[in-house]
DNA sequence: TATCTGTTAGTTGTTAACAGTTAGTAGAAG
DNA sequence: CTTCTACTAACTGTTAACAACTAACAGATA
């Protein structure tokens, strides 16, 4: 467990903090450390610390890990450091629970309001994904992952949904998938094609087709995932 | 529109704020003023007059703010006052579509783990609550609808349903469903049997029939309140 | 009269300091 | 050697002040 005196280690070497919000930037630059691990889960994140990592006062900081909290990646306590949260098993089965019924929604709302740009955007993004699985990017195509996703409850036009998505449940996913794939990046594999029949259903407006691949796929991905062994809970 | 300078004729009466959290209690008192159409749709709220108002400093309450836009009650813009959010007809149908959603399946899950203490409380909240709308009393039959709801969602024991439920759905509905009932209390009248049915089903443990009745009377609620004209968005 | 512009009051974003709480540590007691 | 206790350092919750930005208004101009 890495302790705060070692934040600057992590964010030491980045650009100056100074941005249209420095709360932002700061919020931006945490979760990115938690999700790519560099930050690990009970690790405390002090304010003072953060601060002083990060060349501003304890204001935006605190904003920033309010924000975090909110979207599952740190665990606040009264009068306690911040730490970085983890996952365990039955968060994962939660989170992919709540996914289901909300993905399920999406899809099919996107499959009659997306646009010919947003599907471009869906299969470009699908085609990178390929690249990078199979060309073993594993941080570029969980992020490309996470985009695909993200491209799906976009086009779905529900500005709620969204925003269930994307400050309830994205963060958490991400980091979780993120920490799997480090340990088995083959685990993406499957998924190149299930991201490409999702896209063609889609494309095809074929809702009923295009939420049971939407199902079938977080589910065996859900299953693969949790399958592998991970020592510590992420 | 009412503007800052009514402020401390909304809070001015109450006790000062003092509490084991000062942002927490300025926010439970700014939610119950929105809800309760205290603070009208598009009111300005300045972090300085409500700090006054509440005679605590800005700290609290830019906090509270911040938690009150992720509940859907505020608007947030850069370098601009907060100001109180409205409901229109689009943002309705996209809360009553995306609870749809996270109703059904809390009831489902509400089905196989309730304990009988939460069941003997869910059967007091629905007695009371048709006392309530018999008795003409709507601040307190609105106030127990949103607990019959919550209870549901609690007995489902799945924090992240919940964490979705109570920050991003709660409190608009709280004030949606609120501002109509003041126009037409009639409109709970065929919710007290719906509620009744719904528990009956939940307490034996009916999934199908419990999910079924769930989703009718959101249905029928929704377009009810819909139906319903008022002349200012809320 | 209508429009533009400089000014100013008011607001938010940010910082720094103060008060109360927590947790780790050194030392005493068993 | 272990356990308990008092103490200290560090942290959070809160406040107050400063800097940057917005918007409303008065006055000048066409």
């Amino acid at each position: 467990m890495k302790d705060s005196e070692s934040l600057k280690a992590v964010f030491g070497s980045s650009s100056p903090v100074r941005g249209a919000s420095l709360s932002a930037e700061v919020l931006s630059r945490l979760r990115d450390a938690i999700v790519r691990g560099e930050l690990r889960p009970g690790d405390h994140l002090s304010e003072p610390a953060l601060a002083e990592a990060f060349g501003v006062s304890r204001g935006p900081v605190r904003e920033a890990l309010a924000q975090l909290q909110q979207e599952g990646l740190v665990l606040v306590e009264r009068y306690k450091r911040a730490r970085v949260a983890w996952t365990s098993k039955e968060d994962a089965e939660e989170l992919y629970e709540l996914r289901m019924s909300l993905e399920r929604l999406a899809v099919k709302r996107a499959c009659r309001s997306i646009t010919s740009e947003e599907l471009a955007g869906m299969e470009a993004i699908s085609s990178r994904y390929a690249e990078s699985v199979r060309g073993g990017a594993i941080e570029e195509a969980v992020d490309l992952d996470m985009r695909f996703h993200d491209a799906i409850y976009k086009a779905a036009r529900h500005g709620r949904l969204y925003a269930c998505w994307s400050s309830l449940l994205r963060s958490q996913i991400h980091a979780f998938v993120f920490s799997r794939s480090v340990v088995d990046p083959d685990y993406m594999i499957p998924c190149i094609s299930e991201h490409d029949s999702i896209y063609e259903a889609i494309r095809d407006r074929d809702q009923d087709r295009a939420v049971e691949l939407v199902a079938h796929h977080l589910q065996t991905a859900y299953e693969r995932l949790v399958s592998l062994h991970v020592d510590v809970d992420c």
